[in-house]
DNA sequence: ATGTTTCACGCAACCGGTTGCATGTCCTCG
DNA sequence: CGAGGACATGCAACCGGTTGCGTGAAACAT
């Protein structure tokens, strides 16, 4: 089997604590003793076992990411950029799809949280006294949703919806329906408040929906009966659904309807018309979430804040308000 | 801190040997005893830990997964039918992104080694021989590429190919072009061989091409003035791109070129032309890797080799070869 | 009544590391 | 020359579980 500790030790005629310092405090060993320790370790392949060290040390040196769907094209981006930035902290990070189950999503931080030293919960769909009662195993960090107490990440999605009804309502735009995602969605509700902040817009509000395509395609009936000329969707799966599904049913983008979608996805930027969207920092986002993570680890329960801007970015999807038929 | 055996042994009057063999051997412990034990667990919270019972085990009951970018829609699927069936094996998967780095690759993987049963190397980046030197830290099973003595789960590339040009050429096709991946990639090399078996059709082979919609859209000059009219493209990214490259120098699709990608991504459908591609099993290769994975884990190096069938998907992206212009 | 199984559980070593404390050696300084 | 300090290393307990072995008691056979 693989070399351990002993093994390195006997080899080397030290202690195993000795060959421990060598690795783990290695300015506490004299130079030619370490020499010969990693000389031998390195001949014999040896590793330092992370599970066993965090046995005593208790830090794993992992960190845990869940999400609901790694297939959503929003996620990927905050991962990557986690990810590499975790590798600068020497720490690891372990990705987990809950599948947008909420049951699945509890047991897999329940299983999670004894082999990493914390979690970054992305957009969960767990109650907030579940995620509470469950943050006595393991320290979160929750991204794209508002549990009190706890380190959060925010992207100013209110923000992003603002602009995106403005630009609307400035092509003229008088009735505009706000497409949400699945029923209690934290995001849903803020892109609501901030659209409803709005003057001078009639606002329809349809859903809940599912988060995809599929979604966007099978709201699509109830946007062209609702009479509205705008749209702003929970999401660029949905935006480009919908016009897939508007198109179906006839109508152009953005001849007949201008269709905004939020989260700036790459095959939103080659779909036809190209996506009128809310851009979200997720990058950003994924390491402001790592270091926020590592420092409640460090220093135990910081309750930070960090809401971080969006923006509109203006593509194809978006134009005048169609004349109306009768002129 | 969160309860350990040895307290909940105190808490209940038992030997922790006793607490131990209640979770992990049942049956070896009096029926009376043993709810006794599980309630004062309950009440305390306790949860036995994982990575301590893999100490002495060996068995972690995790099991890792590596790929190269989880922003590449084929993944997600593969990704998500890998976790869900490793779940009801007991088992959970930790993903890891390695940014198409062969570094962080092996990096990840050493650091996976030893907290994992397994790991799943998804189109991986590394070398033969570094992925064989490293199989002596932990059992693997690659997918999507033939690594000698190793098991093995492919998906039948050079199958599909196949028919993708046989169906170009039934339309009248007659001078098709492979736009290939990165230089070196198992998967282009099996295409383009499948692809030169198939009689009446000359191939022009273009790449190497980033594998994504940036190489679509960048290697679309190149085919015009290649005069081919059918493209089988490396994926549906690329032929994503292609597309939208071939539409902004005025050719049409599929009427002026017909474009096949591979993969079966979701928004291949949605795309506009619907793309016509080569359907890759994703789902049942992540199954049949997690089923390969734990039995050789279980049994020792058993070389599996599985190979799962393609089909092509007739859509949009595809019709009859074009009159010639003098005609 | 005695011998043999079976069952339930305790004992203690072990998995692969870490770490506070003790020991011993060599330097330095008054 | 002796006290005190710095340095390098060994010792052994500990992290949270698992497991082979041994023991006592109850159940069964003879």
């Amino acid at each position: 089997m693989a070399a351990t500790i002993r093994d390195v030790a006997q080899a080397s005629g030290v202690h195993v604590s000795t060959v421990s310092r060598t690795f783990s405090a290695p300015h506490l060993v004299n130079a030619e003793t370490r020499n010969r320790v990693l000389a031998v370790a390195e001949d014999l392949g040896y590793r330092p076992n992370r599970a066993a060290r965090a046995l005593t040390t208790g830090r794993t040196h992992n960190l845990g990411l869940i999400v609901a769907d790694i297939s959503n094209p929003f996620f990927p981006p905050l991962i990557k950029a986690a990810q590499a930035h975790a590798r600068t902290r020497d720490y690891h990070v372990f990705v987990a799809d809950t599948d947008e189950d909420p049951q699945v999503e509890e047991e897999l931080i329940k299983a999670l949280a004894k082999q990493v030293d914390g979690v970054l919960l992305c957009s969960p769909r767990l109650s907030n006294r579940a995620i509470e009662r469950l943050h006595a195993d393991v320290p979160f960090v929750v991204v794209n949703r508002e549990v009190k107490g706890m380190p959060t990440v925010l992207m100013d999605i209110g923000q992003g919806a603002r602009l995106a009804i403005e630009h609307l309502a400035g092509l003229g735009h008088r009735r505009v329906a706000l497409v949400s995602g699945p029923s209690g969605s934290w995001t849903s509700k803020r892109m609501r408040e901030a659209a409803a902040a709005v003057d001078g817009v009639d606002l329809v509000y349809l859903g809940p929906n599912v988060p995809t395509e599929q979604g966007g395609l099978a709201v699509a009936p109830e946007v062209t009966a609702s009479g509205a000329t705008g749209v702003l969707a929970y999401n660029d799966l949905v935006a480009m659904g919908l016009i897939e599904g508007l198109h179906e049913r006839g109508l152009r983008v953005p001849g007949d309807v201008s269709v905004i979608g939020v989260d700036d996805i790459v095959s939103g930027r080659l779909n036809r018309p190209r996506l009128t969207t809310v851009a979200m920092p997720t990058a950003a986002a994924g390491r402001m979430a790592v270091d926020l993570l590592l420092q409640s680890v460090a220093e135990g329960g910081t309750a930070t804040l960090a809401t971080l801007a969006t923006g509109l970015v203006v593509r194809e999807s978006t134009g005048p308000v169609p004349e109306p038929a009768g002129s």
